[in-house]
DNA sequence: GCGATCAGCT
DNA sequence: CACAGCTGATCGC
């Protein structure tokens, strides 16, 4: 769950992923993609007001993430103040100061106007999600949203390069959720995906009335395997309702609403006691009256790195359960990948993994950045940040400086030097002898590992305390997580208290355990350079049909 | 009546 | 085991 708290020391003007506080205040707005955790207060009243008394103020995504957005009724007010950048176009945007400033009693005091550079890359984690990429006075900054990249696939990013090389990067706003040696290894997309289909293979093939329920969460990320599933068996999946995808073909051509299917991912609150009780979430049952049999199928990341250190992407839970490894984030060693080719600066950490603090996650993006991570808390407040901006800035684009004319958003119309992959090796290392890597690869083998999920206590050698196993136990004393940013709720001061914005809640004495404990989780992995190749749909990235844009109605909930 | 927050539950 | 939500209770406005 992201903690970012919706802006960077960098351009404080700007706003991303989230829209409440003191985000009301920004100039721009940015959704890096449709999850509820980067929309807060994005549908609030406080907002829609502010969009109302302003003509500039604009919300910046990708067109499906826009797409998306407004297939919700929720989000419809929206309409007007959305403005779709292509993905890998860069495109600059003005900001500038208007009479907003009235209406919440305060002005902002810095830069007039302020034009910026942005450009949205692929980010692999659902339908329409990006990272942010922006070059302007505050230097290049890279904001990743939640992402998943396989290793190498961060140097088949254009936008990253300039001339040739990486550009000089000086922050990047990371997706850390994984950023923890528990995940030092996640099984690829293919893999995962290859696993699925060979336990969906092996179980709908048996008989018309031999059924597969995708038990995914109700969120944007699973498609990939909905599309790849239907592709290859030639079965649509079922799902509760599709207008979302009503301009994505792509996805619409794989999924369906009719029941008589023979994979679902379809949901019911009491799903759980329908599937045990062998019917679907849906209830549809055959249509001669035979009864179906039905295998659930969870995806879970977590599931698989608490118990299992080298095991197959799918295991068996009981009679009818399986769990199949998946993830939308990008494991440790892919997050070491993607920083050690980035080299930036410095590193700002947007999700707090499970059981870390600040500080160890920190100690641990330290060797990835060329200035040491701990103390990039010297945010200033806004009043010195008015002309603040770093030292030399990004190299091989000259004309960052030379904005301040346009007021409209353009596409900056600019040679596209498309650099040369860089080639694999030519990462630069860093002191990388703190993470022992690499292991010999292991050979995914199509068996299915079989284990129970509650209780009973045989399986394979626990290598270590795993006191996981009930399900409905634990869970408990979970509360934590709410992260307010150390502030009553409410509306309270609009005057921005941009001191306290940006600093970091708690401190705390920890010790580092970050020494590779766990040496590889799953079987296999791409060692070196893994053959993976991404031209197929890991880029998650959904085309949107030309227009029909008059988004017609359909919301009908 | 609505929104924000939290507990509980997947 | 938690990747991202939902529901329902409570509280304040």
């Amino acid at each position: 769950m992201s903690s970012f708290g919706g802006r960077m020391a960098e351009y404080p003007s700007l706003s991303i992923d989230r829209f409440d506080r003191d985000n009301l205040l920004a100039k721009a707005f940015f959704l890096s993609h449709c999850h509820k955790d980067h929309m807060k207060g994005l549908k609030a009243p406080a907002l829609q007001r502010r969009l109302e008394c302003s003509l500039k103020l604009k919300l910046y995504c990708s067109p499906v993430t826009k797409e998306i957005l407004l297939t919700s009724s929720k989000y419809k007010f929206w309409e007007n103040y959305i403005a779709a950048i292509e993905v890998e176009t860069p495109t600059q945007i003005s900001l500038v100061d208007e009479a907003a400033g009235k209406t919440y009693g305060c002005y902002f005091d810095f830069e007039q106007k302020e034009d910026i550079l942005v450009t949205l890359l692929p980010a692999g984690h659902c339908p329409g999600s990006v990272m942010f990429l922006f070059e302007g006075m505050g230097g290049t900054v890279l904001y990743t949203g939640d992402f998943r990249l396989a290793s190498g696939e961060t140097a088949r990013l254009e936008w990253l390069h300039s001339g040739g090389r990486v550009k000089d990067i000086s922050t990047v706003y990371l997706d850390t959720t994984f950023c923890d040696p528990r995940f030092y290894q996640i099984p690829s997309r293919e893999e995962c995906l290859n696993g699925i289909m060979q336990l969906v293979g092996s179980w709908v093939t048996l008989s018309p009335y031999h059924v597969v329920w995708l038990n995914c969460k109700a969120a944007y990320g699973y498609e990939y395997l909905f599309t790849n599933l239907s592709e290859e068996f030639g079965i649509q999946v079922h799902l509760n309702k599709l207008d979302m995808f009503k301009n994505m073909p792509e996805i619409l051509h794989h999924v369906t609403t009719d029941r008589m299917t023979q994979i679902h991912a379809c949901r019911h609150p009491k799903e759980d006691y329908f599937v045990r009780a062998n019917r679907l979430p849906c209830g549809n049952i055959a249509a001669d009256g035979t009864p179906l049999h039905i295998i659930s199928i969870k995806p879970s990341t977590m599931w698989f790195a608490e118990r299992i250190k080298r095991a197959n992407v799918i295991v068996r839970t009981s009679e009818s359960c399986y769990r199949a490894c998946f993830s939308f984030h990008s494991s440790f060693t892919e997050i070491k990948d993607f920083l050690s080719y980035i080299r930036p600066v410095t590193v700002h950490a947007n999700v707090l993994p499970m059981g870390k603090t600040y500080e160890e996650v920190n100690e641990i993006l330290k060797p990835f950045c060329r200035k040491d991570c701990a103390d990039e808390a010297t945010y200033k407040p806004l009043g010195k940040l008015k002309r603040w901006r770093r030292s030399s800035s990004n190299e091989g684009d000259g004309d960052v400086d030379g904005l301040f004319d346009d007021y409209h958003v353009i596409p900056a119309k600019r040679a596209l030097c498309v650099p040369p992959p860089a080639p694999p090796t030519a990462r630069c290392e860093p002191d990388d002898e703190v993470l022992a890597d690499s292991e010999p690869p292991a050979c995914f083998t199509p068996e299915f590992f079989e284990c129970e999920e509650s209780n009973e206590e045989d399986e394979e050698e626990e290598t270590d305390g795993a006191d996981v196993e009930d399900e409905t136990s634990a869970t408990r004393a979970s509360g934590g997580t709410g992260q307010q940013d150390g502030g009553t709720a409410g509306e309270e001061t609009l005057a921005p208290s941009w001191h306290s914005f940006f600093q970091r809640e708690r401190e705390e004495d920890w010790e580092q355990e970050m020494a590779p404990h766990s040496p590889k989780l799953f079987s296999d992995s791409e060692d070196g350079d893994s053959t993976h190749d991404p031209s197929q749909s890991s880029s998650q990235s959904t085309h949107i049909s030309e227009r029909a844009s008059q988004g017609s109605g359909l919301e009908t909930e």
